[in-house]
This record gives C-alpha cells, sequence and structure tokens, in this order.
RNA sequence: CGGGGUGUAGCGCAGCUGGUCAGCGCGCAUGGUUUGGGACCAUGAGGUCGCCGGUUCGAAUCCGGCCACCCCGACCA
C-alpha cells in the first residue's frame, strides 16, 4: 500500500485492497464489494432510523424522467444538463421522448406531488427514496465521484416557508449532523453553501463540510431550502385555510456513498483504514493461534465459546481460520480496520482469557477473562469511537486556519502539510469569490452555522465584509 | 476538449537497435515443513504480447491506422 505522503494513491490502494471496491467495466462507475456494502448497510440503516425519526417515509421513484422534466426549472437544467445520460432507444426503436437517467428525483417527485397535494391539511409531505442516481463525470474516483451511486434523497412539501426552512435546517442538524458525529465519528462543520455553489434550483443551500486526512474539503451531505421554484414549475399547489389556493414550499435533501470516501481519508492510517465501530461490518475478528493439532482443539473451544458470547451481546463478530499465519492476519484485519482484534492461543486457552487489540492503540493490548470479554469488547469499541472523534477533531483544529490577509492565505493553501480550512471575512461578492478560486483552487465550503459576531474586512478585496467564510481546497 | 504517457499471465513489470524474447516478482494450485506481527521449500497451472493492416524468409520488437486506459489541465449542485 502506497504511504499516505501519496494520499491518492493510498486511498485507492485502500480502497481495492481493503476489499471496499473494484472496478467496472464501465468507466467512471465501481462495484461495491461484499465488504463495502456490508459498511453502506450499516450506514443506511443509521440514516434510515433518523430519517424515520423525524416524520419522514420511504417511497420509491422511477428511474426514468421524461425529457422534457429536467427543463422546466431553468436553473436545475442548466446545472445538470451536462452530466446527464440520456436514454434514446428502447424496444428496438428511438422513443418520441427521450429518457432522461435520474440525476436526481425533484422533477419527477415534483410532477406526482402536484397530483398529490390539494389541501393544507394534505401537508406536509415528508417522503424520502433509497436509490441509485447517474451523472456522467469526466473524473471518477471510487466512492467520492462515480458516474453511478447510491443514496438517499428526501422530498418534502410544505405549507409555509418558515416550515420549509425548519424541515431543512431539521435533516442537516438531526439528521445528518448527528449521523457524522454519532455514527462516522465524522466532526463536519454545518454552514451554509455561498450563491455559487448552492444546488440548481435553490433559495439555499445547507451542507456538512468535512476536513479530509490530506487537508482538502469533502461535501458530505446537503440539505436544500428548494423555496416555490419547484412548486412553480410542477403546479405544487394547494388551497389554504383561508380559502386562496398558494404554490408550496419544498425542500430536497441528501446523502451518498460519498461518505464512505469521506470516512476512509478521514480516519484512514498508514495501516489502513479505521472503521467507525458503530458502523464497521466487523466490530471484533477473533484471530486463533496453535502448533500442534491438540492446541487447536483447546483453542477452537476457546474461539467457539468467545464467539458466541460477542453473538449474544450484539456485537459483530468474526473468527478467522483461514490458513495463513497470526501476523499474515493482524496485518489483513488492520488493513480492513476492524476496530477490535481478538488473540486466542494455546496460553490463553488454558488459562481461560484472551488478548484484546484495539485498532486505534496496538500499544494497549490487554488481557481479559473470557468471561468478561463482551462486556470490555462493548467499552472498548465505545473508546474506539471516541478516540477516532478527538483524533479527527484534533487534526482539523490544526488544519484550521483564521487568516487577516490575503499573503497567508495563499501561502497556507500552496503548502501541502498546511493546506486545510481557512476562516475569513468575506464581502458576499460572488466575483471576489471567483477571482479566489481562479487564483488559489479554493472555494468557500460553507458559511458555518456557528460564526463570530460583528463584520471585518474582506480578505481578498479588502471591502467591508459582514460574511465569515471557510475556504479549503475541495474534492 | 487541450498536453503528456501506457497497453506483454489475475496484479505489478522486464524484454522493444527484428532471429532461444514468451520471461521475472507477487498472487493462484498441489504436497511438505511452519504458525503469539506480513513464513519457507518443492512441484505446477496460467499469455491470440490492445485491435486491424503493412514491411520481411521471420514481428511483442519496425511502419500506418484504430481502440482503450492512466496522469496533468479544463469541467465537477
Amino acid at each position: 500500500m502506497a504511504e499516505k505522503d501519496d494520499f491518492s494513491q493510498w486511498y485507492l490502494d485502500l480502497v481495492y485492497k481493503a476489499e471496499l471496491a473494484d472496478e467496472s467495466p464501465v468507466r467512471g462507475c465501481m462495484v461495491i464489494r461484499p465488504y463495502g456494502y456490508a459498511l453502506w448497510e450499516n450506514m443506511q440503516r443509521a440514516m434510515d432510523a433518523r430519517i424515520k425519526a423525524t416524520g419522514h417515509e420511504n417511497a420509491y421513484f422511477p428511474l426514468f424522467i421524461p425529457g422534457g422534466f429536467l427543463e422546466r426549472e431553468a436553473e436545475h437544467v442548466e446545472g445538470f444538463a451536462p452530466e446527464v445520460a440520456v436514454v434514446t432507444r428502447a424496444g428496438g426503436e428511438e422513443l418520441t421522448e427521450p429518457l432522461v437517467v435520474r440525476p436526481t428525483s425533484e422533477t419527477v417527485i415534483g410532477h406526482l406531488y402536484a397530483k398529490w397535494v390539494q389541501s393544507y391539511r394534505d401537508l406536509p409531505l415528508l417522503y424520502n427514496q433509497w436509490c441509485n442516481v447517474v451523472r456522467w463525470e469526466k473524473r471518477t474516483r471510487p466512492f467520492l465521484r462515480t458516474s453511478e451511486f447510491l443514496w438517499q434523497e428526501g422530498h418534502t412539501v410544505h405549507r409555509t416557508e418558515e416550515e420549509a426552512e425548519a424541515e431543512t435546517l431539521l435533516i442537516l442538524n438531526d439528521v445528518y449532523q448527528d449521523f457524522f458525529l454519532k455514527e462516522l465519528a465524522i466532526p463536519g462543520i454545518p454552514g451554509l453553501k455561498s450563491e455559487s455553489q448552492k444546488f440548481p434550483g435553490a433559495l439555499r443551500t445547507y451542507t456538512i463540510e468535512s476536513l479530509m486526512g490530506d487537508g482538502k474539503a469533502l461535501q458530505s451531505a446537503t440539505s436544500h431550502n428548494l423555496g416555490q421554484n419547484f412548486a412553480r414549475s410542477f403546479d405544487i399547489q394547494f388551497q389554504d385555510a383561508d380559502g386562496v389556493v398558494k404554490h408550496a414550499w419544498t425542500t430536497s435533501w441528501g446523502a451518498s456513498t460519498r461518505m464512505i470516501g469521506g470516512l476512509i481519508m478521514v480516519h484512514g492510517d498508514s495501516s489502513g483504514l479505521r472503521m467507525p465501530p458503530r458502523v464497521a461490518p466487523v466490530q471484533a475478528v477473533i484471530v486463533p493461534i496453535w502448533r500442534k493439532e491438540e492446541e487447536r482443539a483447546a483453542v477452537a473451544e476457546a474461539v467457539g465459546k468467545v464467539e458466541a458470547a460477542l453473538r449474544a451481546a450484539g456485537i459483530r463478530v468474526k473468527s478467522d481460520w483461514r490458513e495463513e499465519r497470526p501476523g499474515f492476519k493482524y496485518n489483513d484485519w488492520e488493513l480492513r480496520g476492524v476496530p477490535v482484534r481478538l488473540e486466542i492461543g494455546p496460553r490463553d486457552a488454558q488459562n481461560g482469557q484472551v488478548v484484546l487489540v484495539p485498532r486505534t492503540d496496538r500499544a494497549a493490548k490487554e488481557t481479559v477473562s473470557q468471561d468478561g470479554v463482551a462486556r470490555r469488547v462493548q467499552e472498548v469499541l465505545e473508546t474506539i469511537h471516541t478516540t477516532l472523534f478527538e483524533q479527527a477533531l484534533a487534526f482539523r483544529k490544526s488544519r484550521t486556519y483564521q487568516v487577516s490577509s490575503y499573503d497567508e492565505f495563499r501561502e497556507i493553501l500552496a503548502d501541502r502539510a498546511r493546506m486545510g480550512f481557512i476562516e475569513a471575512w468575506w464581502c458576499g461578492d460572488g466575483a471576489c469569490e471567483a477571482e479566489i478560486k481562479a487564483e488559489t483552487q479554493a472555494t468557500i465550503r460553507c458559511l458555518p452555522l456557528e460564526h463570530p459576531e460583528g463584520a471585518g474586512t474582506c480578505v481578498h478585496c479588502g471591502r467591508a465584509a459582514g460574511v465569515w467564510a471557510i475556504f479549503a481546497k475541495a474534492y
């Protein structure tokens, strides 16, 4: 595996060697292998629970969208047209109207919502779907940017602007940010996107931005207040209590398999992946060790007992009986990021013990009794979650800079070893933002929800500035 | 779409001034010795040398065309 100083190669090696994914015969697409898919399923389960806990229901809308639908919202079509895949031929003949493979489903869903919404009594409509989408990307990387990816997209309809805005923020905070903190151990920063970076067709876009191990930012989830734009384009109207027919307010929000890329780049180290325990496909692996056949029998008995105890405690456990040497297995499971390793050899079998090694700190190896091992593993899993989070937070802080001069801004972004989030005042002018991008390749990642009061001068143009922004180079 | 590069075994590569050039490492299979931090020995399986055409007695090797992929840039809510 490449060393971490060649970060993009390190990332690719890790994805393939840990067997999360493989290349596909179609350029830009990706095969998610069982280990990667198990991770995705765990993430889905945790995310889905939050989506439902906040009052949403799952549904499913079609893969194909009538070509004309995208065009109904001007900004939307402009934003997505270049990356849309279109089916022009099917059933052995040319289609009278080409079908777009969904890049996102605002339009089809809008079409149906127009039908389903009649009265203010029908609102709010709170639906979500888990599906695949296609966006033809020129440059792809597994998980981070693929032509087809898996995600969830929520689409809601509300009676008022305030309600829609509250929904957008509820998702951002109670679903996404909570998920990042509690499941992935990633300290993301919730914030508002600038005009140039918002979703095509949205009024406002909120985002969770997280900092990767190489100092670049990753947009990890987004939540959009669509205003009445799509309601107007698709005639989503309702008769309000006052008898007046009004356009509804809609939102949409999504999080994708890209989060897996984020998880890798935030937590991975030179030995490989480090899975956050709560979503890890395997939380504890048991490596049996023996020399002679008679030892094997005793070890097997202890392994069986420990495995059963862990399973009974709800821990996802696997024992590795492959015909390989222990050292090979240690490295292999470290590469795959399994949080806890349990070693059981003849001595341990004899003494009723197991050796427990946390992935985050090999030196913290400890010997525990077989009777208490399930409880101890649970504790260690919690500790590992906290450790991962704290390490990621410490890294983010060490790579976050508040600058007052543009020279300093440029210096930091030009230095691979220091690159990260730059916080500064910004005048709010899109032209100024574009110049910064042209000169430094950095973009405004977000206008963080938590920011200093007051005002200053724009880090680029020096004019009076009332907006606190986070800049970074991004994936 | 612009600039550069690469296509030879599952993966990574050597061979490329035409003639023992079908090879190496890893991986894989079989047998044995091993096993508390990436084992070793032996045997073996596996390739239309990206594709098409040309030059030649003879092409992985030279020439032409095509295709694919990679890197840098542009693009990327």
